[in-house]
DNA sequence: CGGCAAACTTAACACTGTTAAGTGAGGTAC
DNA sequence: GTACCTCACTTAACAGTGTTAAGTTTGCCG
């Protein structure tokens, strides 16, 4: 039961589930109209993917691959303070995710559907250790007192996940001035964990 | 086709809706089983509700309103200092969400899914006025100096919301303790809000 | 030409949410 | 007492879903 390889045949039906998923949804997107949308049997997809969700997958794995790039961009950044790369990896997460809202929702709806944190997991770990680099840096460089980085991070983590998802998410809602409320947050967040050295200004 | 009124069927069907979506997920769970679960016909239960989603709808009536009376009180107690008063709510949004999480899953479905915030956004927009109370007391004590207080509370929103869905999605992660990421979390953001007063200990 | 493998399709299974139409019991009116 | 009517419920079906086993076409190689 191998999957064929990548094949033009692919990457039409990657390019229709994404127009068609973006334009209507995922759970109104069934199979039958991905395959007629470039003239094949719905059986056919079942040839390049083991089932909607693994198809789902393949393409936000793209998604994921374009933040990764960035990040990497921000992490090379030896020379700037700590702090101000670490304000840029939040700011990045979070403006990649309101960039492709759609498609953060359906990053958010994969691992919400999925038991296991599958492929994404991998993506989703480095991420976590991208963050854990940009604490410790700020630990060495006495900027922040924290008794376990791990919980810093994954406090990080919570901030730029809730602003990004509620955003994606309720839009509709009163939210007008996005950049406003993201620099707030994220500000407000960074002032607390910074406070040590804060107060000694 | 008004639907029929609260009676023991309605119940019965509220009892085992819940009992099979907490058990297998919404996705997982059909009118079917459900009405076979409680031995009449699936039909049966659109005399009572409308639709499927309205069935979760009812459920997470309950779920909401029981959080909504918690916080009233916390609301109530004026006497206590407006910050403590602030963080006991957060602290009362997150530990709700937390002990009920698949409750809270389906709430984050139901509006994740609804074009619009139905019934839910009413009660969505109690938790907000009550934050903006909170929030304009600690102003008014001069605990806290924001430009805009609406901004202030969708800030504190976006921490909670984060907290609380990170924690009931993807609790498989890393966190092992929640107690203590949800205290570091809220205590480092209020640090940073409050961070004009602690500047003057 | 025979055989074979790759790419694709047909037809079906076992489901899903939802609805139009039908059934039967209980009570009321004459 | 029978005709009627309403309420609570069911039967049967529609139109759709993800998915798969089996069959078909096409082109290449010996």
């Amino acid at each position: 039961m191998e999957k064929l390889p990548n094949s033009e045949v692919r990457n039409k039906i990657l390019q229709a589930a994404q127009e068609l998923f973006l334009a209507q949804g995922v759970s109104h997107v069934s199979m039958r109209k991905i395959a007629t949308c470039i003239g094949y049997s719905p059986t056919t997809i079942y040839l390049y993917f083991e089932n909607k969700r693994d198809l789902l997958s393949a393409l936000i794995q793209d998604y994921y691959s374009d933040f990764i790039m960035q990040a990497e961009e921000v992490m090379q950044a030896q020379d700037v303070c700590p702090k101000a790369s670490l304000r840029a990896y939040m700011m990045l997460f979070v403006h990649n995710g309101l960039s492709k809202p759609d498609y953060y929702k359906l990053m958010v709806q994969l691992f919400e559907a999925g038991e296991s944190y599958d492929n994404s997991g991998s993506h989703g770990q480095q991420v976590y250790s991208h963050l854990k680099i940009l604490v410790e840096r700020c630990i060495a460089a006495k900027l922040v007192c924290v008794p376990n980085p791990n919980i810093a991070v994954q406090a990080i983590w919570t901030v730029v996940f809730g602003l990004t998802t509620l955003l994606t998410i309720r839009s509709g809602f009163i939210w007008k001035e996005h950049e406003v409320l993201v620099n707030h947050t994220i500000d407000t967040f960074l002032n607390g964990l910074f406070i040590n050295t804060n107060k000694e200004q």
